[in-house]
RNA sequence: GGGCGGGUAGUUCAGUGGGAGAACGUCUGCUUGACACGCAGAAGGUCGUAAGUUCAAUUCUUAUCCCGCCCA
């Protein structure tokens, strides 16, 4: 492209995809294992793979894009494993809402059937998530790409389950699990999410089977006393002590029930009676099983009343039935009364329906014998957590762990590899389809008709896509991967369960550290859901403002852990950034028609040294910064570099050896430069904003095959120039204080403006007289340099900073009263500085305890401050009609 | 009820035991040969409240209020 065809603007629909499809058609997201060269490993957190990608999966990944991409360019033989999920629960529900479009259900069709339409619904949607990561710049290795029931996976899952139900780990037992009446099926514990919902707390009067009175038992649902089988009370609630061991009639139903004693009850809530339905209730059913009290299941899968319900019951909805039993115990004058209370509901997270504790017979996986080693390795940070305080949270889990229930009654997953003979119900867990009994030689076998939790597969993906349970080179050399990078609201569901599965399977933790990012929230700091409509899809932003501006946009302002607000301001400032860049680098191509780069450039001026220098601060801030996780950070430091030094200052420096008149040798030294802190900027910038930089990388000398294979910049300690700095910081100072008083004065920026500097000392003059030209070209001023002004001029505006002492003549320009009274505000500000300097200096405590290099500090502001101090003073003096 | 996070400029957020920062917004002035998605300048904050530790606290400790999240 010829560079007068450089648009303007930065144009990221051109540029993103071509260059993303060269990335890949090149093979540069691709590795083996090299035995010699250090490994860093990715797995990602695989999205659902009939999903599509939302906010928080572009920030999953874009932090996940810059870690690879960092550590790849920094030569480490990195890899990135992609995937997708089969999500159970939410694949099905898809291909049934599809279904019922047609008129048909997965019944009619039969498994077999059922399964071959969710294939062809993964087949047919599977690749649009990865085509929307793809369009994120994910620098992940396709051709390692995985699915959690891909045969591999699948094999790994077989295996695992196994193995664990040869160890006593895997268990089936009647127990009560949250069932989903509209997904019908178990789901475990974390997937329920409790909501604080308004209700009826009703007092309901139970009577004595023999003899007068009642006890009043309190509950918030109603339509379960049908399957009550007990009242508790606590043992030593004196109220209750002569009523233990009685019997009640449970009333509309006429079952006797007895009142015992337990512990779980707590005297102070309600009544202090709590009715027991243990098919209803988990706490209930543990009551219900230390008094061996009988389980009567009212409820169907459904949500309807079963037959156990009684006739007049049987088939409501529970939520009719609940204002039926109200109304026929309030007629017949068991409801005393109905308190407003507001409780905690379980819904199921996946489709918000309030959830039955239901009892039922399913498959378990025991956990505490796992969650004992999980526990040690986050303890002895063998698997260490950043941010810090997520260990807390993780362990908090781990030390309370309960039995994960793993069957889902669906048929999208993997089937539970178990068999029953019909003949002796023996039961076999084989990784192979059983045909015979083993105990009883019959041959009529069923094998289990649920499958397992998604999540049982996705906790062994870190090394199921590494290749096991074949012990292949892959998993030798890269497990355990370096890090995880994932949302904190899955650490329960899949942290966790990566963590003790790797520890039982590997004898390792699967990953050295976590990193835990917040949730993408909306501009008023609400969740995004569905429900709410407050959503923005990802791929509409990158349409729009291009990839690089999202990626950034999600990673600046934000600290590890800690949620981020999406908005469109944020978003626009990181396009203005991506166009800024753009244009700087426009400036630099333009001006590089002769050059060519050649040996060492010769002689450095100031505005070199001190941009090289600041490059060598910002490769190392930006390096350790970035290992420290502290990736919003890093991109600050850069942003800054790149606007506020690289365009604000070396650029405009730049100017006028490309444009004036300047030897060659200059001019090609600012044209070395130039490129080479464009070219270093670009690469440290890259793992950021991958296309833009890779677009303008590629326009520089000297480039190679691409961006992302190029080498990190390293800080050289050698180019540091301190010295550079400093003079460039007086320089700097001098020009904006001059642009102040120009401003203050409504100097119109065209015109130029004499500057006189009064600087009495030598080393500071120094400076000075070399960067006369810098400050002239920046300010618009003449400026003549004095040791000492003889006369000061009186018709003039006034500024003093880093020992220079700035005068602006000009006539019938300056306002007294107004010049006085900026003078004054300033001479405040300095007072007000001044004593608190002086405060500390005067304080013994201070002196006598402080480190010597802040007191030294100290003394310098306290020097300065009362430099300026008289300065000024000295100006008013002046203007109040005395003489300097 | 327990735990965690947050409360800093008008807004959204960084940050720090020793002179309060950015972006956006606001105000002033600019067709300055890269960029108006821009340039130059400016205004704007008792760093939630109260105690404590310290020579020194916005930063550490404790209490407290408000907001959010997780768990029971």
């Amino acid at each position: 492209m010829a560079i007068k065809d450089i648009p303007s603007t930065y144009d990221p629909r051109s540029v993103e995809d071509r260059w993303y499809s060269y990335w890949e058609k090149s093979s540069f997201f691709h590795t083996e294992v090299k035995p010699e060269q250090e490994p860093f490993c990715i797995v990602m957190p695989p999205p659902n793979v009939t999903g599509q990608l939302h906010m928080g999966h572009a920030l999953d990944i874009t932090l996940q894009d810059i870690l690879t991409r960092w550590r790849r360019m920094q030569g480490y033989n990195t890899l990135w494993v992609p995937g997708t999920d089969h999500a159970g629960i939410a694949t099905q529900a898809k291909v049934e809402e599809q279904l019922a479009r047609e008129g048909s259900s997965r019944y009619e069709l039969g498994r077999e059937e059922f399964l071959k339409r969710a294939w062809a619904w993964k087949v047919q949607y599977g690749d649009r998530i990865t085509t929307q990561l793809r369009r994120l710049g994910a620098s992940c290795d396709w051709q390692r790409e995985r699915f959690t029931m891909d045969k591999g996976c699948s094999e790994a899952v077989l295996e695992v389950f196994i193995k664990l139900y040869e160890r006593g780990l895997i268990y089936r037992d009647y127990y009560i699990t949250n069932w989903c009446p509209k997904c019908q099926t178990t789901i475990s514990d974390i997937e329920v999410e409790h909501l604080e919902k308004p209700g009826h707390f009703y007092h309901l009067k139970y009577p004595f089977k023999d003899g007068e009175g009642f006890i009043v038992v309190a509950t918030t649902r109603p339509e379960t006393m049908l399957g009550d089988t007990a009242v508790a009370v606590h043992p030593g609630d004196g109220r209750y002590a002569g009523a233990v061991g009685k019997k009640l009639v449970l009333p509309l139903v006429g079952r006797e029930v007895p009142v015992i004693a337990d512990e779980y009850v707590d005297p102070s809530f309600g009544t202090g009676a709590v009715k027991i339905t243990p098919a209803h209730d988990p706490n209930d059913f543990e009551v219900g099983h230390r008094h061996g009290l009988p389980q009567v299941i009212v409820i169907d899968k459904e949500g309807k009343m079963s037959a156990e319900a009684g006739p007049r019951y049987q088939g409501l909805e529970r939520y009719d039935c609940r204002k039926k039993i109200v109304r026929d115990l309030e007629a017949g004058g068991y409801l005393l009364k109905t308190e407003d209370l507001t409780h905690g509901v379980g819904h199921c997270y996946r489709c918000n329906t309030v959830i039955e504790p239901m009892l039922s017979r399913q498959w378990f996986v025991k956990m505490k014998p796992l969650a004992e080693q999980a526990i040690i390795a986050a303890k002895t940070a063998d698997v260490r957590f950043i941010p810090e305080r997520f260990t807390k949270i993780y362990l908090g889990w781990m030390e309370n762990i309960r039995d994960w229930c793993i069957s889902r009654q669906l048929w999208w997953g993997h089937r539970i590899p178990v068999w029953y003979c019909e003949d002796c119900d023996e039961m076999v867990a084989s990784k192979k389809p059983v045909s015979q009994c083993p105990k009883c030689g019959g041959t009529d076998l069923k094998q289990d008709p649920d499958v397992l939790d998604t999540w049982f597969s996705s906790a062994l993906w870190p090394f199921s896509t590494l290749g096991w349970p074949k012990q292949t080179v892959d998993l030798a050399y890269y497990y355990p991967t370096s890090v995880l990078v994932t949302g904190r609201d899955i650490i329960f569901f899949w942290v966790a369960r990566m963590i003790f599965s790797g520890l039982a399977f590997m004898s390792s933790v699967p990953f050295r550290e976590v990193f835990i990012h917040g949730l993408v929230l909306d501009a008023l700091g609400r969740k995004m859901s569905k429900s709410l409509g407050n959503g923005v899809d990802p791929i509409d932003v990158i349409e729009s403002y291009g990839a690089d501006s999202l990626r950034f946009m999600l990673v600046t302002g934000n600290t590890p852990g800690n949620d981020l607000r999406f908005n469109f301001e944020k978003l626009e400032g990181a396009r203005n950034f991506a166009n800024k860049l753009w244009n700087a680098s426009r400036f630099v191509l333009m001006n590089l028609e002769d050059f060519e780069p050649g040996g060492r450039p010769g002689q450095y001026t100031l505005a070199d040294r001190w941009i090289i220098s600041r490059f060598q601060a910002v490769a190392g801030d930006v390096t350790s910064l970035l290992e420290a996780y502290e990736l919003g950070e890093a991109a600050r430091v850069l942003y800054e570099f790149i606007w506020n030094e690289f365009c604000d200052w070396y650029i405009e420096l730049a100017k006028s050896r490309l444009y004036g008149k300047t030897t060659p040798q200059d001019r090609y030294i600012a044209q070395y430069v130039l490129t080479a802190v464009l070219k270093g900027t670009l690469e440290l910038l890259h793992p950021f904003m991958p296309f833009i930089t890779e677009e303008i990388w590629q326009h520089l000398p000297g480039r190679g095959l691409t961006v992302m294979r190029a080498s990190w910049p390293d800080a050289r300690k050698e180019l540091v120039d301190l010295e550079a700095e400093y003079e460039m910081g007086v320089l700097m100072e001098v020009t904006k204080a001059i642009r102040h008083v120009r401003s203050e004065m409504n100097v119109p920026p065209g015109r130029l403006v004499e500057a006189l500097l009064e600087v009495p000392l030598d080393m500071t003059r120094a400076v000075l007289e070399r960067g006369t030209g810098y400050i002239q070209g920046l300010a618009n001023a003449r400026i003549t340099i004095f040791q000492a002004l003889k006369e000061k001029p009186e018709q003039a505006a006034h500024a003093v900073t880093r020992g220079v002492e700035v005068f602006v003549p000009l006539k019938g320009l300056i306002d007294i009263e107004k010049e006085t009274a900026r003078l004054q505000k300033e001479l405040a500000a300095l007072e007000k500085d001044l004593a608190r300097v002086r405060g500390k200096l005067n304080n013994q405590g201070f002196l006598g305890k402080a480190p010597a290099d802040v007191i030294e500090k100290e003394r310098k502001k306290e020097e300065e401050f009362s430099g300026r101090q008289s300065a000024v003073r000295e100006r008013l003096y002046m203007l109040a009609g005395g003489r300097g």
